[in-house]
RNA sequence: GGGCGUAUAGCUCAGCUGGGAGAGCACCUGCCUUACAAGCAGGGGGUCAUAGGUUCGAGCCCUGUUACGCCCACCA
């Protein structure tokens, strides 16, 4: 077995292996068990338009940390995977690749034939992805992938429409919205982005029509839409305008006639008080418009142009419109002056190009009375994030939320379940076309032609894709799941509505906790990006540096809910951990043949150092499974970095060589058996984080029948807990560390053999330096080790160091360089006489004493105790070398 | 307009419920010591943004300020 174990890390020789492995013997596999407790995550479901970016690993990463963690404590996990449709987005690569390659646009091919060359998209780059996260090592099961418009969840999609619709929550109505010019579709609230750019207010004259010398003066920031404008509004309160409500003025050029009306919404404070009312063009001016009963006039054309509205403008860009306008209102001195101002404008979250609110008829759910159990259930804490500020945000955008507008003038995803009977009109709602119409009998029946927000699928995921509307067993097993865990970007678009959505169907929260993590960002901390062309592959980084690394070096130095900046020097920092991993498990199977020692018989004869690395390690197991219990995962990869590369490799395998080279067979056999020991435990808590080299590292040991995926998590267990062998230990190595210290600094190391004089001050530091020669002559080259009782041996031609428990010389003959001798315990003396000074300054303070916790006091008058003997000793030392 | 986040060693960041600050990289010194130079040993480097407050005690809690960033909003 060992050896055949390659003698140089490289991740490529294997982690493809170990990951056909695991899927061959189906080990990410879940189903319902009643022996188990079930553990699940539902992926966030992946857009088909193109591949898996670092967010994604970072993302995934996270999920495969749980899931794996958890299924090793013995949980039935279930990390379910699948893939979204991507309404939009894919349509608009479809649409662009059909021109490419065939220079036809989707309407000259047909909404049929259009739908095949997107089923075509899904199944290359749907099997893309999937393949992308096998080689991050996601532990999900596959046999379980599911698609946002596969049969499964097309049914779920038309069952919750028409469920809602018949409970009134779904409407249509004809209503103002955001329409994307570019994408020509509606959008919802959520998919709107606001963005800050330069433009003016342009001050209009609008001359009265019974008095065409005179002018009412509107501030407006779009020019453009004064072609659609059928009233001005003042506030009724306004002593300024008040009189003038039912006056008629003329819209400047177009000369059309329009009422000066009086309305609350004016703010007197804003701008001149008093508005220009645009109902086809702004939310507001439309719900003004419905008060008043206006006229809507919509100056535009789906695709941003201006129509026959605007007379000669007609066919115009909006923008051009703008520019030509405002040079005409002024040739004709109907403009008063512009102002520079910089204002927020609605951009689409797609293509960014400016939005224009429209009147459309369109499908909406009502939001009212569905975000109400969803405040809720953030109240009673039924749903919790993590980190617990995202609760605000949560809430907040629940608490304002407006009706969602959920169709879509796209050809990719859900076609809405509503049919209308070409004859008479009726509309019916069914998931099936209806033969005749229910109201006229004709069967010259057509289907709405929009479909959903894709959105409305993913809103289902975490009960469709296990089987709703059938009431299957996975259902009542797996759901509600345990952890969604996404970015903070699409909390809007998607965990509201997976609350909302989970508590309207299945009467139950789809999650307990949201685990919201950052961005990844490049090294300068700007976001990765297609246009700015710094995204980075993962994996192109997996090919270089291993899953392993990549995974690592995301879940270190992280914060939850914090972006990260991804440096390559962490990532090859990562790879190092991997290496130094890779070779002392090595080193551990060279030194071993044959089987091990059992237990029992090892338990006999632990050495000092053996007690100390066992309960290392189950205090680190203790605190790993604590930190990933309160999503710490950051912090249990850095303790499990720690232990492996400070405590195993540089202490206890150093330590433990003499006994594997020596003749002693039980010391040797006892301290094969703790390496290997320790070693499985090391590999079980690492294994969530780089699951491929500790599987393949767990398939070299002696003694192991199942894979490392299916092993047991390390528990906290109290007779491993050995407090004296720690306390031992840690005098040890620090009494090695000086000598080190010495030795480095005054720069004489004349051979590799040294002699070290101890002169302690402790009884048990005594006892751990009389029977710890072997630590000195295996950790700092110390051959020769005195411990004597007092200082007559004691010359000037030493070197000495102080530590707790005891004072250390080190002859150094002719070489003592005596001013770096007194330079050096003058460094001390001045460390010792800050550490001094402190405690000295907590302890006369009374009311330190008095109201500090007991425990907290004694500490400090231990160390007062310590730190004074030291310096004494220190101060003893430098006179006799004066 | 409202809300939130971040400011800690030259760089990137950790620091859990308050007891006197850590890592990786970089830097300096010495080592190719038969697991590992993707390494080993030693070392230097921080008034924890700023001004107050609470407390016996503050990087951590409270208030104000500054800088950067993010989110929300029907800001004429």
């Amino acid at each position: 077995m060992s050896s055949n174990i390659p003698s140089k890390y490289n991740p490529k020789d294997f982690e493809q292996k170990i990951y056909k492995q695991w899927e061959e013997d189906k080990c990410f596999n879940a189903k319902p068990n009643p022996d188990k407790k079930p553990f699940t995550i539902v992926m966030p479901p992946p857009n088909i338009t193109g591949q898996l970016h670092m967010g994604h690993a970072l993302d995934h990463t996270l999920q495969d940390v749980l899931i794996r963690w958890k299924r090793m404590q013995g949980f039935e996990a279930l990390w379910l995977p699948g893939t979204d449709h991507a309404s939009i987005a894919t349509e608009v690569k479809v649409v662009d690749r059909i021109r490419k390659d065939e220079g036809k646009t989707k309407e000259e091919i047909g909404r049929e034939e259009f739908l095949k060359r997107a089923w075509d998209w899904r199944k290359e780059f749907g099997g893309r992805i999937t393949e992308q996260a096998r080689k991050l090592g996601d532990s999900c099961d596959w046999s379980r992938e599911r698609f946002t418009m596969d049969e499964g969840c097309s049914k779920a999609v038309k069952e919750v429409f028409i469920e809602l619709y018949n409970k009134g929550l779904i409407y249509k109505g004809n209503r103002i919205i955001n329409w994307c010019p570019d994408c020509l579709t509606s959008l919802s609230d959520a998919e709107v982005e606001h963005e800050d750019k330069p433009g003016n207010y342009y001050y209009v004259k609008y001359p009265y029509v019974d008095n065409p010398n005179e002018f009412f003066i509107i501030a407006t920031t779009r020019p453009e839409t004064i072609f659609g404008d059928t009233a001005i509004a003042v506030h009724p309160e306004d002593e300024r305008y008040k009189h003038l409500i039912g006056k008629k003025v003329l819209v400047p050029i177009v000369e059309r006639e329009i009422e000066i009306i009086g309305d609350e919404y004016p703010d007197m404070e804003k701008g001149t008080g008093a508005l220009k009312v645009t109902p086809s063009h702004d939310p507001n001016d439309f719900e003004i418009g419905l008060r008043h009963d206006l006229k809507q006039i919509d100056c535009m054309n789906e695709d941003g142009t201006m129509n026959h509205i605007a007379g000669k403008y007609e066919g115009m860009d909006r923008y051009e419109c703008r520019k030509a306008f405002v040079k005409e209102l002024e040739e004709k001195g109907f403009l008063i002056k512009t102002e520079e101002t910089d204002h927020s404008v609605g951009t689409c979250y797609r293509c960014h190009t400016v939005i224009e609110p429209r009147i459309s008829d369109q499908w909406f759910v009502n939001m009212k009375p569905l975000a109400e159990p969803a405040i809720e259930a953030a109240k009673n804490k039924d749903v919790e994030f993590v980190p617990e500020r995202f609760t605000k945000i949560y809430m907040h955008w629940l608490e304002n939320i407006r009706d969602w507008c959920i169709s879509r003038q796209l050809w990719w995803g859900h076609r809405i379940p509503a049919y209308y009977c070409q004859d008479c009109g009726e509309m019916m709602v069914a998931s099936e076309a209806p033969k005749k119409c229910t109201k006229c009998g004709s069967s010259n029946i057509k289907q709405d032609e929009d479909v959903l927000d894709t959105w409305f699928s993913s809103a289902l995921w975490p009960f469709s894709t296990l089987g709703w509307p059938e009431k299957t067993k996975d259902l009542e097993y797996f759901y509600p799941t345990n952890v969604l865990v996404t970015g903070y970007d699409i909390i809007f678009f998607w965990i509201v509505r997976m609350v909302f959505s989970g508590l309207e169907q299945m009467g139950e929260v789809p999650f307990k906790h949201v685990f919201v993590h950052g961005l990844v960002r490049d090294s300068e901390g700007r976001k990765m990006s297609k246009s700015l062309g710094n995204g980075i592959d993962p994996l192109e980084v997996i090919d270089k540096y291993g899953a392993d690394a990549l995974r690592f070096m995301l879940m270190t130095g992280i914060t939850p809910g914090n972006d990260m900046r991804f440096q390559i020097e962490r990532l090859e920092a990562c790879r190092n951990f991997a290496n130094k991993l890779w070779n002392a498990s090595r080193f551990v199977l060279m030194n071993i043949d044959g089987d091990l020692i059992s237990e029992d018989e090892a338990k006999q004869n632990y050495k000092t150092e053996d007690k100390w690395i066992i309960s290392r390690i189950n205090t680190v197991a203790k605190e790993v499974t604590g930190n990933l219990e309160r999503f710490e995962l950051g912090m249990a990869a850095q303790k499990i970095y720690d232990f492996i590369w400070n405590e195993y490799c540089d202490w206890y395998i150093e330590i433990v060589k003499p006994r594997l080279y020596g003749e002693e067979e039980t010391d040797k056999d006892t301290a094969r058996f703790v390496l290997i020991k320790v070693l499985k435990d090391m590999l079980k808590l690492l294994h969530p984080f780089m699951p491929f080299i500790t599987e393949e590292l767990w398939s070299y040991l002696p003694q192991v029948d199942d894979k490392l995926i299916l092993s047991r998590w390390p528990e906290f267990e109290l007779d491993e807990a050995y407090d004296e062998a720690e306390k031992n230990m840690t005098f040890i190595m620090e009494a090695v560390r000086s000598i080190r210290n010495i030795r480095a600094e005054m720069n004489v190391i004349p051979s590799k053999k040294a002699r070290a004089v101890f002169v302690p001050s402790k009884d048990e530091c005594r006892q751990y330096l009389e029977q710890g020669a072997v630590y000195f002559s295996t950790l700092a080259n110390i051959t020769d080790i005195t411990v004597v009782n007092s200082k007559e041996e004691i010359t000037e031609d030493m070197a000495s160091a102080v530590i707790d428990g005891t004072e250390i010389f080190m002859p150094l003959s002719d070489l003592i360089d005596f001013e770096k001798e007194v330079e050096r315990l003058e460094k001390e003396k001045v460390k010792l006489e800050g550490e001094l000074k402190r405690v000295k300054g907590k302890l006369s303070n009374e009311k330190f004493v008095s109201k500090a916790p007991e425990k907290v006091v004694n500490a400090e008058k231990e160390k007062l105790i310590k730190y004074q003997e030291m310096m004494d000793k220190v101060l003893e030392r430098l006179k006799t070398l004066k």
